[in-house]
DNA sequence: GCCGATTTGTCCGTATGTATC
DNA sequence: CGATACATACGGACAAATCGG
């Protein structure tokens, strides 16, 4: 159970449209129906609300009503969203995840490292290379660096297994705000090796600064995802 | 000027933060400070503030305040954020637009066009290819279909100067909302026929769907860029 | 370790504006 | 025109996290 509000309203509205229980093009109870249905005041529906807006899962209309757009998206691509675990993402794809630990290191941070990862320079990172399988294809080749002040004790075999679970369960971190970059890159030597490319020479790259709730910026990832399978989701709002 | 208090509050942040008057890693005046700063309440502010984290611009920490994570970005790429014509992103990427109509037609949705773009089987459209051009760089290849009860008038004119002008200014329509998918695709022969892609064989595919303000989706888009040159941009935040 | 001051987070009630029907 | 519905804004109350003395 949630422990706010807002949040239960959010989880159940979004329960109840994944559902269609509320379907595409339909619209929601009016704000003030839902004051009395979930025995709030008006400021909390808005901001439940306003979260759906934001995932893209309803559109409101002044003076009209709120819309429902969400519609079930295919399930052919691994699609990515939110901050979310490669077990999450798997869980969610209904796909089977398996990770292989390629490298593990330790290393601090020059000024290249630093240029590349936004790390100030002398910090002491976990250096990690893994490959993640979905369904016994190996599909993305992951290169994280995490701050070893603020990671204590990590080790191979938790990378292996979900590292950020370690994070948020055993180390009790919070996970506030991840700003990502998505590029297109020739791939390398070493994407070869371990991804099965085939014929392909490019690779989907999503590169991303995550930063916990104390405000530390406490990991720098690259994922490099084999073309096909790669689908990036977003909503955007104008103005 | 802005219509609204909040917006205004929230411009002028993102102002003083994007000219570095709050620089990376410093905090902003404290809600109260602002409250007198600005005149207002406090969930002003408050809202105000949640735009900018919406943007990827601070970050706010309980019990401390809101501190900046902006940075600047590598001006080499060209960026795509929220909603915007392809003339303001060139505008804000400081490059130069040009754009070429290819082609200009009429279509009706089918059941094939239909599942591609969500548009219901029957919908009269306008389709439209276009190759855009950056400091005289073939960079993308846009495929555009436009709701013809909602977009009358359009002409190739008006598809070779901004459409989104036409649509907000002469027809006074609002875009709101735009759903979007970010792939990886191998190119086509039309590809390689407008764009100079060299020996590269794949290619950066953004295709969406975009709402206006009465809830109606008047436009699908299919967006081929250049690999090297494209650069998505994303904040996600976590649960 | 405790306490108080500061700061952000959640929630409420109310008033007024504006768009739709 | 009035009723309904969303949008903006205010002010206040209390909770929770942080920090310094």
């Amino acid at each position: 159970m949630p422990k706010m509000k807002f949040e239960g309203i959010y989880k159940d509205l979004k329960q109840k449209i994944e559902t269609q229980e509320y379907e595409f093009q339909q619209f929601l109870p009016s704000e003030n129906t839902m004051v009395t249905i979930y025995k709030c005041s008006r400021n909390t529906i808005r901001r439940a609300v306003s979260l759906l807006v934001k995932d893209g899962y309803v559109q409101s209309l002044h003076g009209k009503g709120v819309r429902v757009i969400y519609q079930p998206v295919d399930p052919a691509y691994f699609t990515i969203g939110g901050i979310e675990s490669f077990k999450e993402s798997a869980a969610r794809n209904h796909k089977k995840a398996a990770t292989k630990v390629i490298q593990f290191a330790e290393l601090t941070a020059d000024e290249r490292v630093s240029r590349k990862t936004g790390f100030p320079v002398g910090s002491e990172l976990y250096y990690i290379q893994r490959v993640r399988y979905l369904d016994e294809i190996a599909l993305i080749f992951d290169i994280n660096m995490f701050l070893k002040s603020q990671v204590p004790g990590l080790t191979p075999r938790i990378a292996a297994q979900s590292v950020y679970e370690y994070l948020e369960g055993t180390l009790g971190m919070q996970i506030d705000v991840s700003k990502r970059k998505m590029t297109v890159e020739r791939a390398t030597q070493i994407d070869h090796k371990y991804l099965e490319l085939k014929d392909y020479d490019f690779l989907a790259v999503v590169s991303g600064q995550i930063f916990n709730s104390e405000g530390i910026m406490f990991e720098y990832t690259q994922s490099r995802h084999r073309p096909d399978y790669f689908c990036f989701q977003d909503t955007a709002t104008r103005s």
